[in-house]
DNA sequence: TTATTTTATTTTGCATGCAAAGTAATTGTT
DNA sequence: AACAATTACTTTGCATGCAAAATAAAATAA
């Protein structure tokens, strides 16, 4: 590749996620609509459904999401009745995200928004879609983690 | 995959895209700093350093950044010295972006940018490389254009 | 134990991303 | 020509994303 095109836009892989990743953000608005949350919000409800009473600090490593904005997330989940924050007696510093029985009894609407975005991608079939999982991983991988060094909440 | 597996965190290519995406945006950050731009600001300078003089129109097509966003955008690159913005003169709404010397000058510093990112991707092969754009690009296709109509700035 | 360092979370300031409303200019229609 | 529909941008209000500073509490060191 010459170094001219190295600056082309379209030979940019970073343009590439930035345009899908946004494009999903638009693609789930319409489907969480029903449950009145954004798309980060919708993260941090699948890994609590997944397991619930997390610290803030588990909940930063495995949604990827910034603390601080994090925090203002959980604010708003709180506020919608989806979790309950309560402070750890062990350790004050942390506080402990529980689902409320409104968050819990969410999942059972959520399991069909996965299904809905499938249906809309349907160019892609499972093989596509594992192999794009496990380049992305490795990807992700050396790109955010310059050392290499895995966390026990990176995927497998 | 049952039916519980569809909610879990790890199995949401939404998730995986989030993810990397966000990480681009934080490693680019040290890269750009010297020329004092965000990443966004760095993608609209690589389409102008690919084709001079465009509209916003065009802009938000080839960046695929949001037009809101992208006015704020383009005052931050005119107050920094990059860009001139001028009204055309056939048509009154539209809008020309063109370079100034400035930001002409900051392409030569810019083509190490590139570079310096593909050192810290060592993990993927140009192969894979090209594969994950493929796979990408078909999957933009679906989710940005339900229709699955193409515009001429989509990647071939 | 007291001082130092580390850890967990929040706050702050700035820069988008996005939908929707608002403007102004242009085109299409009758 | 006069009105309606379209187009190109900007503005607005809300929700992050991010780095860096600030807090508070726990773990360590001296």
């Amino acid at each position: 590749m010459h170094e001219h095109d190295l600056l082309k836009l379209e030979n940019q892989l970073c343009h590439r996620f930035y345009s899908v990743s946004n494009a999903f953000t638009r693609a789930y608005r319409p489907l969480l609509k029903s449950l009145d949350i954004t798309y980060p919000q919708y993260l941090v409800m699948m890994a609590l459904w997944e397991q619930d009473n997390q610290t803030i600090t588990q909940l930063v490593e495995k949604c990827r999401i910034d603390a601080g904005a994090l925090t203002l997330i959980l604010k708003k989940l709180n506020q919608k009745g989806f979790i309950e924050i309560k402070s750890s007696q062990q350790d004050k510093r942390v506080k402990e995200v529980v689902l409320t029985k409104k968050g819990l009894t969410a999942k059972s609407d959520a399991v069909n928004i996965p299904k809905q975005l499938l249906c809309q991608l349907q160019n892609l079939d499972a093989d596509e879609m594992g192999q794009l999982k496990v380049l992305i991983d490795k990807l992700y991988c050396e790109l955010a983690m310059p050392q290499g060094k895995p966390t026990a909440n990176d995927y497998k």
